[in-house]
DNA sequence: GTTTTGACTAGGT
DNA sequence: CACCTAGCCAAAA
């Protein structure tokens, strides 16, 4: 729980965002940190992500945001510190049909395939595409 | 109280 | 291609 209204607002918002990503689909932290007007926290949402509480009472907890749809920008499960994590995060993705590659201990979303990026296509480093545009469906933005 | 860390990323060397 | 830096800011130490 964050230790001020700005933070919890910061939190609130990125709940909000993650629970857009469709089922079967990824994003990065960087696409959340821009869809609520902080391109440059992507930090910050892992941090509220992190923090996601488990207890269903909340209003946010793991049972409603999608939390495991959210993975860095170049694909890669981060999780540096915490292994077991990056694999129940993998796991979780798995169930949804999204394939995860286990390259040298490094756990990393394949890309190319219908269960890649959401929006569909992502930055030039994952799918080697453009960003979508106002069109599409997302404001964007990198 | 202060300092360090971290579920990141873009841009530069 | 690998490594380094700056920025961000809440948590944990």
């Amino acid at each position: 729980m964050p230790h001020s209204d700005e933070a919890t607002a910061f939190f609130v918002a990125v709940y909000e965002a993650v629970q857009e990503i469709p089922y079967g689909k990824v994003t990065s932290y960087g696409h959340i940190a821009h869809l609520i007007g902080k391109p440059q926290c992507p930090r910050q949402v892992g941090q509220a992500l992190k923090h996601l509480p488990a207890d269903p009472a909340n209003t946010f907890h793991h049972g409603n945001v999608p939390w495991q749809r959210v993975i860095a920008a170049s694909g890669v499960i981060p999780r540096r510190d915490n292994p077991s994590g990056a694999a129940r995060h993998a796991q979780a993705l798995r169930g949804e049909g999204v394939v995860v590659t286990t390259t040298g201990g490094g756990l990393h979303v394949d890309l190319s395939g219908e269960h890649g990026w959401f929006p569909n296509v992502l930055p030039s480093k994952g799918g080697g595409g453009d960003w979508v545009n106002e069109e599409t469906m997302f404001p964007v933005l990198f």
